[in-house]
DNA sequence: AACCAGGCGCATA
DNA sequence: TATGCGCATGGT
């Protein structure tokens, strides 16, 4: 993978493992968007970014310092994922999956906004979580540029009642939003302590809170706490490793690339060959 | 017009 | 440990 500095611009180019469509639309996130002209436009760690994909280059439309200090780590680019697919690659499943999966890369996402969107996530379809995340961003976080807010951190939502939260449509679900936001704006939940923690510790901790449960505290340990041994199972990857795996299979022996292999397992599942034998079903 | 969504928490056996 | 249910809302 190469990266050349411009004044205006980064260029990535020289990898496979690259794909904003599948980075964006694999599940992990909720608030990128994808213009017309096919460049696609975010707001994450109180910016917003622009970037486009031409010609098996990505084009970061940001300077060098704003790249190095923020986006090189939060698409996760100092790791080799073409190694991290030949690894997982360990059964004729694994290899399609993986191979079809290419270009998927796991964000290094805030961790508060990661809580707050799985937990918004559950037993909800990805349109609606869309929605109210843009909605509790627009309501209650700050205007950026080009239309885009940032997300309200635990102290702008601690205060608030689930009445405030009325507009967001969020449903049962907003209760369990001001509650979190209480417990780390207190520090009753020290969520950075729990990057260092061991996976149970830190999933301890995370369940702890109301509304989170096993799946939502996976989430958040593989998408904001850099816990890449996490391993969530939702509905998708309960038919995907029933279908296609023992019944008695251990995440964890793909061991710290667990969180990489269950993202190319539920990708693979929902999107590609791996998922059409459910729809006929 | 139903069905169900990247669940959770609680009750019951 | 396993299974069932209600929970708010609305996308498909």
């Amino acid at each position: 993978m190469e990266i050349k500095f411009f004044d205006d611009r980064v260029i990535v180019s020289g990898t496979d493992d690259f794909s904003a469509g599948k980075i964006f639309d694999c599940g992990q996130c909720f608030r990128w968007v994808r213009s017309p002209d096919g460049s696609w436009t975010g707001s994450a760690l109180g910016r917003v970014l622009r970037l486009r994909e031409e010609e098996g280059s990505v084009i970061f439309e940001c300077g060098k310092e704003e790249f190095l200090g923020v986006w090189h780590d939060y698409f996760d680019l100092g790791r080799d994922y073409a190694a991290l697919r030949k690894r997982l690659s360990v059964s004729e499943y694994m290899e399609r999956a993986c191979g079809f999966g290419a270009g998927i890369r796991i964000l290094r996402q805030d961790a508060w906004e990661a809580l707050c969107t799985f937990i918004i996530s559950q037993c909800n379809n990805i349109a609606r979580i869309t929605g109210i995340v843009d909605r509790l961003c627009r309501i209650f976080g700050d205007e950026q540029e080009g239309g885009f807010c940032s997300f309200p951190g635990p102290e702008r939502l601690c205060g608030l009642s689930e009445r405030d939260l009325e507009p967001l449509r969020a449903g049962y679900r907003a209760s369990y939003i001001i509650s979190a936001a209480r417990s780390v704006a207190s520090g009753a939940l020290e969520l950075e302590a729990l990057r260092s923690c061991d996976a149970e510790t830190a999933e301890a901790a995370l369940t702890a809170l109301p509304g989170v449960g096993r799946k939502v505290a996976s989430c958040v340990m593989l998408f904001g706490l850099g816990h890449t041994e996490a391993f969530p199972v939702d509905t998708w990857m309960r038919r995907a490793l029933r279908d296609n795996f023992g019944p008695g299979f251990d995440p964890s022996v793909f061991g710290p690339d667990a969180g990489f292999a269950q993202q190319y397992i539920f990708y693979y599942s929902r999107w590609g060959r791996g998922g059409e034998r459910y729809v006929c079903d």
